[in-house]
DNA sequence: TTTAGTTTAATTGTCGACAATAAAATTGAT
DNA sequence: ATCAATTTTATTGTCGACAATTAAACTAAA
């Protein structure tokens, strides 16, 4: 998947050489995937021990882990994994509707043919690789977030890139894999992926922008209806 | 000025219990106001004797001070002041644009009553000591701040309130600030900010919606005629 | 004189220990 | 037995020193 790729840049990632970056990128991984569970106390030593580090890189990693609000920090008191909420939800895709749908206007105008035919392809493997693994799409997970990633990318804003892949994008991931946010909904993506693309190739900004904000209001609705499915 | 309190709220700010909050509101204000310069270079060897703390609270600073796009940090390289330039201003605006834009529509659905009272009452005490002091627009300009502190606040989405008030606005002050933005356009944003009050006390979020991305637009296109104006 | 390579110096990243604060446990009183 | 106050424990915040990396200074060769 390439989607690690897409997730490498500006200031929360470069390049894991340092030992913070590198317990950053294990505890954003174990919190979205529900290793660390949602809700709990964050011991500072404990953690320390178990990624085998001093508090001083894993302090750095809380610091940006509040950043992407996957904790929340209270001073003197310590931090605690976020819980997942409906409010907290759609407070999320409220924000994410707004950006993303800056995304498509700015990316319909700075794309260039070359980016626009790269995700032309990424979206026809994504099928193809979706068709063959029908039940399992996880991948098809990675897919539609690499779709998104290089939309976001394609905007050339620095500041949009930052708020939507550093800070919120880790907590979007993370209502996804902890609800199992993988099945039906696959085949309808597909072609409002298609949409999309299309309009940004006929360089209309105003229609991706229109496409993108029903998609992700759709995602929305999915989700939201697992969350109260599941009690809550 | 009332801006100070309407500052304090969320993961940045808290109170400046620890010392780490307090070199970090500093340095923040050394940073806007021009005393540390724009593009220079960061010693944190310098910063902790400067303000007399250890280096350990001093990087749990600098890492909220990139957290507010106030200074940029390269690993094993160190940190800079960031550059104001057009290009910036023009990225951080569209973002503006659009967050504050909509934290005007959610605004009209979530302020009670009460609340857009006191923002009647802001605009009122704003135009009386403005009118008072006509050339010292200082004040004015908290004022404004302060109006969009509130509305943003009145979107009571804590996701768009962090991103708005812990991570841009800082920002946004440094260009008006360091660009002397204080003159000529007092009374026309008056009357913006009573068209925009007026729209949200109508529950009309739409226009509010489109009045203050048109305030905005207008206040990026002043800052951006001074910026070119003063060369770069 | 310029450029490449090497050495030096300075800065950042990390560590372990201590201080200050908050949570937990214990004690005492009603 | 319950609640309040106090002691104890544990956790967070801070400090100074060391290790690793990078930038600067210097030397030497073309």
């Amino acid at each position: 998947m390439t989607t690690e790729a897409a997730i490498i840049h500006s200031p929360i990632w470069r390049s894991p050489i340092t030992s913070a970056d590198r317990v950053l990128h294990e505890i954003q991984r174990a919190i979205v995937a529900g290793d660390i569970a949602a809700g709990s106390k964050i011991s500072e030593p404990e953690l320390a021990r178990r990624f085998d580090v001093s508090r001083a890189p894993l302090r750095e990693a809380l610091a940006r882990l509040e950043r992407c609000h996957l904790i929340e920090r209270t001073p003197n008191a310590g931090s605690r994994v976020v819980t997942l909420s409906t409010a907290g939800l759609q407070a999320l895709y409220q924000i994410r509707e707004e950006l993303e749908g800056l995304a498509c206007r700015l990316a319909a105008t700075n794309m260039d043919e070359h980016e626009i035919e790269q995700l032309r392809q990424l979206l026809d493997q994504h099928l193809t690789s979706q068709r063959v693994r029908e039940g399992e799409s996880y991948y098809q997970e990675a897919g539609d977030l690499d779709f998104h990633y290089r939309i976001i990318m394609g905007s050339k804003n620095p500041y949009l890139i930052n708020m939507l892949c550093d800070e919120l994008y880790f907590l979007v991931r993370m209502y996804r894999v902890q609800l199992g946010m993988n099945g039906p909904r696959v085949s309808r993506a597909f072609d409002e992926h298609k949409a999309i693309i299309n309009a940004i190739a006929n360089r209309d900004g105003e229609l991706a922008d229109l496409l993108m904000r029903r998609h992700i209001a759709a995602s929305r609705g999915n989700i939201e209806s697992k969350l109260q499915q599941l009690g809550k």
